[in-house]
DNA sequence: TATGAATGAGCCTTCATTCAT
DNA sequence: TATGAATGAAGGCTCATTCAT
């Protein structure tokens, strides 16, 4: 016969978390703490103390600790895919202007989830096989993605890269390396940073402006 | 009366582990279970069971798994660091070269210590904070002197780039990445490999060779 | 981001617990996981999934899991007491027919409420200290009951057994045993079971029938 | 890193156990306490406390408490396979004279294994499904050989139960609960116990000695 | 009547580590 | 060098129970 024992309030300073608002206050934490230690450094009753609950609600929302971490990727991988197919679906059918796109659409995305997307690079083999294998499957799409618009370059003669396959791979490191650094209290502006990053990936498949469209005589 | 607690010499079958060369097998056990499952997901249990040891000899070579985490992060620092050094020491003095060397050294050792350099990348935050600091300020000479690099080819007017900063993280990011998908099993050759990544790395600073020596009229 | 909170009725199909029958679905229930699986194997969150209901109803009409089990165990020694004191009630004054009538009383108990008879003789002792005192003396009337026929069978000359207490053990333990392997829809039927066991009980006790009662004079 | 806390020594008062004997006073503890709460309803904290060790060696000699369990189920089954088989195979070829070995047997195994005995008869149905499967198959042939004894007793017409297959039953049913009420301490000693119930399994089966071998006169 | 949200205690297990040999 | 035995701490998870609605 349990009794109510010394829940001592000063644990839950934080308390902000008002009955019935549970599950956000635990993804909040969930996703701080695994990011700060990684999937095993991590420790629910850390996570639940962080977010001010009692350890067992945790088990009220999801089903273990795994169950989680796949929550909190699947939900970053989401935003991600959101992000690109919303600003490629704007971007005029040319390459640079896509290869634009998906660059600032990524460089958004890791800086807007700048947490998650990196739980989601650092801890995705912590995921069961099971569940591992359906996240790769989608989130792979996104090189292939990339892929196409830069051999779609390639081949208009608008991208000279002699080597697509690294410029795709050197792409996607370099942006997804940003929520590794950028910190956006510093100097640099969000609009900046894709700026640079736009230049940058351009540069990397060798962008050359196809001659101005022949108006009359070009002379 | 099933018990467990004789260790069967059956369990240790891979004991290529002749009497002595215990050191070695544990090193080579951590590296690759560390690499497998992270440092707080591997058990030193698993790691002496690898290296076909017993548990307690472990604790005869080092003090204890941070230790032995910390050793292989700075073995695997010592290499990438001698790599550059070596290569650096027989470049010509003159940016493309000194980036060239640089590069080629970098993927080289990626591919080298293709585990434990990606160790040294993942799991550096477990180290424990004194640890961390003395490796990380070590760690960071190196995006430092490829900044020097970089900065010099930009005064020399060899290198076009207009954000020799956003350069420097992206030819590490790309470089570093190498680890996590190149296959030495597969089609590109190491030389290959990195004739394509000094070549990358050359676009990214948007290297202009110099206009040949002006002999005669360089007005 | 998958989540648990919300109960979705789906779970609840068998829903066959129209409003207000609720309590009837949870002794059911109850009964048939405590059966399964101890007292302390069974959770009272599977009690309430068995009975279609949420977790908290089974507050409403239960101070607790310990109460549960005692509303369980004392229903059903009620109904073997009851069977019991009929039969006694029926029977003949003599003491094969009483040793008979209850060990028909006893078997058919066995076999009517199969599942909350061998709850009764597992999971006693699960019961808090004051309920086990207060039901086992209930219970243990039985034996003393049955003790009483063969003693006074012993007395009139009708059982010649010489261990009349190892014969009333005996005979309790194989009734109590019948809960354990009997299959209702087999080849046996109760009456043909009962036949058996009062042949059985009466071998125990070394039932010798009077002489025929001496008509004349038998001399 | 763990510091060594502070073990206190009262708590280990019945320290008997010296280095070394950690498995035995495992197995002793272990037993009484499963017997006392039942498997669920034992922790294996007051296993280890029962033992006088910490509870992690627990874990050094056995899988878990599921494997502990099935340790002790298994030693007991053993000893009572070995006592039936030596009794059975020091009787005489003769059906009452092996019927009565059997019975002496068991009686003695359920007061020489009290409580071993019970665990074997009520926490069985906690063994994991495929454990449960081959210990039910060993344990089902105790009721198969004395179902052949008896068998053997009708067809030589020295036993003339008219039910052998209830008879069996009843013979074991009350042989095993012996061990829930037997004192050792008591007034009824083993070997007065061991005759009682030889008369009674006897008197079940309706065993008939043969006529005397007819000597000379068989009229 | 009935429910969803929340809690504290406790459980089984694993872990890094130590010590005597 | 190497090992088996043992330990305290902590980890993930389940449980009986309560409370507000």
């Amino acid at each position: 016969m349990a009794t109510r024992g010394t829940a001592d309030a000063a644990d839950r300073q934080s308390r902000a978390v008002t009955r019935g608002n549970g599950l956000a206050a635990i993804m909040r934490s969930a996703r701080d703490i695994f990011a700060e230690r990684g999937y095993h450094g991590a420790s629910i009753r850390d996570i639940a103390k962080g977010a001010g609950l009692s350890l067992s609600v945790l088990y009220y929302y999801h089903a273990g600790k795994q169950e989680l971490l796949h929550a909190l990727l699947e939900d970053a991988l989401d935003d991600c895919w959101r992000g690109c197919e919303t600003a490629l679906a704007a971007a005029a059918d040319d390459p640079a202007a896509r290869l634009s796109a998906f660059v600032q659409a990524t460089v958004e995305y890791r800086v807007r989830r700048q947490v998650d997307s990196l739980l989601a690079l650092r801890e995705l083999r912590n995921l069961e096989p099971e569940r591992l294998e359906r996240f790769v499957e989608r989130r792979d799409a996104l090189p292939k993605l990339l892929r196409e618009i830069i051999d779609d370059g390639v081949a208009r003669g608008v991208f000279a890269t002699p080597h697509p396959d690294e410029a795709q791979r050197a792409i996607l490191a370099m942006c997804n390396a940003i929520a590794q650094w950028y910190q956006p209290a510093g100097d640099l502006s969000v609009s900046d940073l894709v700026e640079r990053y736009v230049h940058l990936a351009l540069t990397v498949v060798q962008h050359r402006p196809p001659a101005r469209k022949p108006r009359a005589k070009s002379r």
